[in-house]
Parts: structure tokens; C-alpha cells; sequence
DNA sequence: GCGATCCAGTTGCAAAATGAAACCAGTTTA
DNA sequence: TAAACTGGTTTCATTTTGCAACTGGATCGC
């Protein structure tokens, strides 16, 4: 039971998260539970992973409080592992992933998917950082200010 | 000179970035990138990171086109690590992390930061899917169509 | 009820990635 | 021109990953 190390302590947010959130299969079993899986077999064989790398981040991921394990929905004695409200959250990072992604990492023409809402069928807006009145802002337009404790 | 090895093909856009991004000196090579740090020893000196690794990571970083090497500004013989266009459009995810992580990784008390724009000094929104005309859409209410080639 | 199968891991081991430190060749500074 | 700085590379030890075999409880078929 050698689990991967704790990462130290963090002032910066996208240094924690990052401590947290910037590993590949992470991620991707955070994406697989936005798709609605729970189980361990699940996404084990949906991602192709190691049984002792999920093991391992599956336990990270509840350790943070991202995943939490409860009793097996379909009434079996296993366990499911399911999405928290902070889990939850993090769907504009893996939208952000998404969009990224199908705008810079596919050539023209290569088939490639897209964010629909489910209510309308209409594709999803690109997200960007904004003022509260809407106007879009670029890296340039924002800096981190230090909030006294 | 063994440099990290290439990850395989993926369809899944999220699994695409993941590939490239989902590695913590990545994304904080970035997020340095957006506040200004230009040189490797800017980078190595804010991160605290091995100078092996970060030559490992600017190149991947090179090679993928989120950076590029360009004669440094001050005029002397090194170079610069810019972002380019495409590394630029992750401003939305380094920036989903830092509202993530302000949100959920910090105790209430601890002191955070929070994203300010420049020209007002007001707080920048806070990131989320939405519709065109401004709905803000949870995980729930989306889904992904793959589009034919 | 009982053996076969399935599920969710754990263990052992080899290969790969990481990290620290020393080293090095060009560049700039004094 | 010597000293110091910059941007690496090399070496080596430690850590993490990945694969495959193993395990033990749950469930299924009969």
C-alpha cells in the first residue's frame, strides 16, 4: 500500500489544483464520472489503466473529496465511486480540456466532437474568462491580486 | 537526451489535452508564462524545478506549439520561451484551476487571491459552460456529439 | 449448497520518469 | 582576461508507472 506522495504546501490556487488535478489519468477518470461512470471495472476498462494506478488515484481523488464512495447503486455489495460537489466543479476545467483541445489539437479535417446542450441540441458557447458585463478578457487584460488574510 | 516519451493517438479531446497539459510543470510553466517569465532561468528559479526536467518540459512544450524559442528582448545571445497563439487559448483553463482551486482548495480564513481586470479592478467572473444567449450549464445538461469527418 | 466466475483490488517486479548535484561550454561582466 | 552567469547535459539514486499474476469476497448457474 505505497501510495504517491502528498505534494508540499501551495500559496498559489492554479499550483494547488495543479498538485491535485494536473495528472493525466486524474483527469480522465474525472471525465469518464461526468460520463456517468462509477465503477471500478468501469473505468478501469474504459481508460485502459493499470488496477494499481486506479486504486491508487481512485483513493487520491476521495482523499481530496473529489470522489466519494458509496454503496453500489444497482444494490450489490460493491462500491461506486461518484462525483462530489467539489468534483462537480470542476467541469469547466474539463470543458476547458475539451475546448482547447478540439480547437488546437485537431488538423482541419479531422473528425472531431462537440459540446451540445441537451435541452436545445445547440452547441455549447466557448468559454472564456469575463467581466460580470460580459466583455471578454485576454491574459493580458487580468492580473492576481493578493487578498489580505 | 532521452526525452519523455509520446503518448498514443487519442480520439477524446479531453484525453488529447490531458496528454499534453495534464502534467503539474506544464500547466506552471504556463501560468509563469502568463504572468511574463520569459527566460529558463526565470522559470527554473520561480519553480524550484529541476533544471533537467524543465529543459525536458520547455521542449515539449517547443515541439507542441505552445511555446516557441525567439532571440531574447534584452538583446542578448540567449533565448526567450514565448506563447504562441495556441498557448495563449489556455488562458481559460489555467484560469479555470485558479477559480477551482480558490473555490474548493482553500480553507475559509487561509488567505486567497482572486483575478482581477486590469482596466476597472474589478473581479473577473467566475468560468462556466453556458449557452449562447447566457445560460450557465452544468454537467448535466450537456453532452458531446461526435461530428462525422 | 457448491463450484465457477466476477469484482475489486493487492503484490512483485521491471521499466520509465523524476530529482539533486556535478559538470560544461558559450556569454557577459568587471 | 579572469570571474561569473546562462542554459543547459550527464550521472546516479529515488519514485512512479505499468504489467501480470495473485487473492479473497460476492454473485451466478444449477
Amino acid at each position: 500500500m505505497p501510495r504517491t506522495k502528498k505534494p508540499p504546501y501551495q500559496a498559489c490556487p492554479v499550483a494547488r489544483a495543479a498538485a491535485i488535478m494536473a495528472d493525466r489519468w486524474s483527469v480522465l477518470i474525472v471525465r469518464d464520472a461526468f460520463d456517468g461512470l462509477r465503477r471500478f471495472g468501469e473505468f478501469q476498462k474504459s481508460l485502459g489503466i493499470a488496477r494499481n494506478i486506479l486504486a491508487d488515484r481512485l483513493h487520491t481523488l476521495v482523499e481530496t473529496g473529489i470522489l466519494t464512495m458509496e454503496p453500489a447503486s444497482d444494490g450489490s455489495a460493491y462500491q461506486d465511486y461518484v462525483l462530489t460537489p467539489k468534483g462537480e466543479a470542476l467541469f469547466p476545467v474539463v470543458v476547458g480540456f475539451r475546448q482547447w483541445a478540439e480547437q488546437h489539437l485537431f488538423q482541419s479535417g479531422e473528425p472531431h466532437s462537440q459540446l451540445i446542450e441537451r435541452k436545445t441540441g445547440r452547441p455549447v458557447r466557448k468559454m472564456a474568462p469575463s467581466t460580470r458585463d460580459g466583455r471578454v478578457l485576454g491574459p493580458q487584460d487580468a492580473f492576481v491580486r493578493k487578498l489580505p488574510s
